[in-house]
Formats: structure tokens, sequence, C-alpha cells
DNA sequence: CGGTCTCTTGAGACGGGTCAAATGCGGTGG
DNA sequence: CCACCGCATTTGACCCGTCTCAAGAGACCG
């Protein structure tokens, strides 16, 4: 922690022909490493011992802002987020920039170079962070030793491509607020997911990189926000998010085109009536889609 | 092939509740199917000495507008696609149905169900299809005889993330002409790289599901491709599509918001100048990105 | 304390969604 | 073989939503 941190690109980075911006390794050496990243994984403490205890398995860390993987870059390692939020996009020929998605922790990073042998996408981080560094010489030695972490890597590649169809999901057809409640949802789900709460989110993208998942202008985020606290289903102050009525904003959360359409515009809940017949329904079926 | 195909929903299915509606598994049993397996994974016959021969690879047709996988359904079975081509597609809270992406010869079906357990999404088939099944069973046991097979699981899995980058890379914040005509480019080298024409496609999706998965109506995506076509970047005659112009329309699909717009609108060629200077490069680079 | 950034809010223009109707193809049944 | 029906596709007209441009208010940093 006493070397500095290679600079990071800056927040809102025009990645560039070269220069390998990574953050440096840490000199941390805990004996529980292994086990850390064992139990990331969705494994037991037995699954533990039936790996080599002289694999190596680095920790990085990576601070806010820095650059974890470049976009082209030859793939070495495989990560595994251990603590933080991270973000990964594409930079498109045109330099547009395009959020893919957000990782936290116990997803892994890197695997879309698996094939192709080469990085798709870059990826930042959002908060200071650490991930676990598998190389993928190590990590093959790793799935052979161990048929029981082979199959998790399984699972965690599964679960990227879920992830990935969420995202998509998000996406569908739908007027920007919706998008907007949409995203909250899922962002809430996923924290919940690893622990934290659900209601009270604090949003690590900013506006622009929200805006840039949902396929909007970042006016139109902000706006939405505005829109859907006046709504009554949350409070926004800055990054801090508090969902006020998740029923009410999952309820919301549905509308398509085509289907009925909602306004969150107007005095709250009036037009929302129109198809909140299912409310009483929504409630049953909440806590078990949402791990609150 | 005597056994009738069982009902197969209707090309634009709305998926209810029950029915496993499932083609019936063929007769076939040739002796190559294990190594035409081997193949589509992108491996050698040296990695079929690995195999034990009595692991059962059953061979599945699926006629057109006929499920192989059902939302919500338990995860059996890891499908590898051998030839034909099938959509996937969410089935929305609100009925709407999102397609999530196109399966070519070659892709793994049902692995986003190693997570959970259970089926995200649903498959249909766009023309008669045949698929490996892969019992996960089974797949455990090759997963663990075959150390190369196993990577090369791995590195399918991988091109799926991949795949799905793509297709949200597709729907970054542009005009729907653009989105279509990067949707063009990107099934014509994915056609390149299944050995087919990458000029002359036919279109398997048809324009409401094309709609979907680029998030725009479908009356949109009919006024595109006329767009397109009075551009003359294209051709196009009911679901056959034959592109004329590459370079030109590749360079068309660069623009973004924010970046030098273009449209396809009025004489062609006239407003695409502007940013046509770097057809030269452009044209170098062709080879190399679309390996016609 | 200024510079630079993000975020918010407003005003106006235009793209694309929605509704509607015409066309044409494919499949079905007489 | 032909008439009929349903569905996909196309095209037009209209209007709303969202993008764009612009300005201003906060944050964060040096």
């Amino acid at each position: 922690m006493m070397t500095p941190v290679l600079a990071p690109f800056e927040s809102s980075v025009r990645v560039d022909r070269p220069a390998v911006h990574r953050s440096h390794r840490a000199p941390a050496a805990e004996r529980g490493r292994l086990r850390d990243l064992v139990a990331l994984l969705g494994l037991g403490d037995e699954a533990l011992q039936t790996i080599d205890p002289s694999i190596s398995v680095a920790l990085w860390h990576v601070y806010q802002g820095g650059g974890l993987l470049l976009e082209g870059e030859l793939a070495t390692t495989l990560y595994v987020v251990r603590t933080g939020s991270l973000k990964s996009m594409k930079t498109l020929e045109d330099g547009y920039e395009q959020v893919l998605s957000l990782a936290l922790p116990g997803e892994l990073l890197g695997s879309e170079a698996l094939h192709e042998g080469h990085q798709p996408a870059t990826v930042v981080a959002l908060q200071d962070t650490t991930v676990h560094a598998l190389p993928l010489c190590e990590l093959r030695q790793l799935c052979l030793q161990c048929p029981v972490l082979d199959r998790a890597l399984q699972r965690a590649l599964s679960r990227q491509l879920v992830r990935a169809a969420e995202v998509t999901a998000m996406n569908a057809a739908v007027s920007s607020d919706v998008r907007l409640a949409r995203f909250l949802l899922w962002l809430s789900a996923r924290m919940a997911d690893i622990g934290q709460s659900s209601h009270r989110i604090l949003l690590r993208l900013g506006r622009r990189d929200i805006a840039s998942l949902l396929c909007v202008a970042h006016e139109t985020v902000s706006r939405g926000f505005t829109t859907l606290a006046e709504a009554g289903y949350l409070a926004i102050d800055r990054k801090e998010v508090e969902i006020l009525d998740m029923a009410r904003l999952r309820q919301f959360s549905r509308c398509t085109r085509g289907g009925p359409q909602e306004s969150a515009h107007g005095t709250r809940g009036v037009e929302v009536a129109r198809c909140v017949a299912a409310t009483a329904w929504d409630a049953s079926l909440e806590t078990a889609l949402t791990t609150d």
C-alpha cells in the first residue's frame, strides 16, 4: 500500500492504444485467501481439502477509477471480485462507451476472454476494490485437481450469462422511466444477494453510466429519477437511493409498450391504480423475488 | 421420423403455463456422432480418444416453431446446436416477448441453467434443426475424463458471453436504422463464421423478432429495411437479404448519438460522404473484420 | 477559491411509437 | 384447384417521448 497507484485512468476514460493501466499487486498475503475465494464461488471448506495449497492466488487491489482489464489485452488471468464493484464497458468504433455490466462480489471477470484469447471489454473499478487473480495456467490445474471447483466455475460462467440476459431484458422496449425502475429493482436484488440492503442503495455508477447501460441519454436518467421520486416510489439524494415503496415500484416496472401504459407523472398513485389490482398477489411474491 | 412432431407451438407463440412442447427424439444413431459433437466444440479427433465411447449423446430434431427449452423448466441437459438455428427469448411479466439471442451451429443452449438449476429463457427453433443433447450427469463425467473437452466447454460458455455483449453493443444508443445495420453486419459475420455466405442471408427471424432484439417497434424494422435498401446498401426481398455494399453499410453502422450523425435518407451516398473519408482505412480493415 | 466535473432543469425539434389500413403470402378446407 | 382466413409485412398519418442543445447549480479537487 506504499506503492502509489499507477495512474488510474480518469473516470470517463477514452481508452487509447497502449498503456497497461494496472493497479499494483497488494502485499497482503493472508492464510485464508484460498478459503475466501472458494467461499465466493459458493463452495464450502470441504472443497478446500482437494486443492493444492501451493497454488498461488494473488489478491489485487484496484482503486476507484483504476482499470483491471483493458479491451484487446491478452487474456492471462481470471478474476473473482472479492469486495467493491466494477463496470465493464466496450468502446465502440465511434468512441461511444457502452457499459455492458456491473460486477459485484463473487462475480467473474475476464471470462469472456477464454474464447478468442483477448479481452473484449474494458473493466474499471467503481470504488476501491479487491479481486482474486487466478492465472489461467493455474486455473487449469485447479480444475483438474478439484472437479468441484471446476463445476463452480461453470456455474459462475452461467451466472454471468444470466446477468447479461437480465441487462437485455431491462432494456426491453419500454419507456425510459420504466427502464430506470427495472434497473433499480435489478440492482436492489443484486445488493440483497450479496447481503446488503435492498432498500438503501449507494449508486456506484454515475448518471452517464446508468444512461449507457439503459441506452438512453444521461439527461433522461436524471429526469427519470426525479419522476420516480415525485411518484413517491423512492427518495434520491445524489448517489444515494432509498426505495420507499418496493411493491409499487415493481408494479410500475412491469409496464411495456403495448401493455397498459403507466405514467409516473402527476399525483402519485392515481394512474397507477389502473393495473395495481394485482398488488396483493404482488406482495405475496415479493419475498420470494427480492430475498429481502 | 415416423413419429409425428409433438404439437410445435406456433411461430409467434405466447408461452403459457404447462405443456412440455418437445420435439421427439430422432431415431438416427450414427457412429460419428461423438466426433461431430467434438468438432462442433472446436476440437480435433485426438480429443475423441480420451472419451468413453459408451457415453450417450442423443441427437434431437426440433422442427420449425418447435420448442427446445421452456422457461422455468428444470435443467437436465445441455445442448449443442448441430444444424439450423434457434432463438432464445424471455417472456416478461407483462407478456412481452424479449428475444435475447440467436443460436447457430456450434453454440451452446441451456447453459444459463447451470446456475440456479432452471431455464431462464425459452428456446424455439427458427427452422428444422438438430442438436446434440448432453445430459448434465454425463457431461460431468465427460469433463472429468477429458480435460480438453472441459476446456472446450469453458470456451463455449465464454463465447456465449461474448455473443450477449455483442447484442448489447448492437443496441447501444443510436438511431433505429443504425441498429438495424449493426444487426445485419453482426448476422453477416456470424454466417461467415459457420461457413455460409456473408452477403446473401436468409433471415430466419421475422420482423417482429428482429424488432424485439433491437428494442424497437416492428414497423420501425420494416421501415429501416426500406431505408437501407433505398440507400443502396442492400437489397431485400421478404426474408432474403443481399448486402450490396458492405463497406458503406459498415461505415453507416458506426454512427452513434453524439458522434457525426448519418442519415440513410435521401440520395444515396451524399450525406454518407461526410464521414466516409476513412473508407480507405476501412477497406483495409474489412478483410480482418469480416472473414469474408 | 477558481476550474472542472456531474447532475439538474428547461425549451424545442425530431425520431420513432402507436394506430390504422392495404397488401401479399402461406396454409387450410371445401 | 380455388376460395378463404390468418398472419406477417409494408406504408401512411399523427403525436408523444426522448434526444439535443443550453444554461445553471452543486460537488470535488487542487
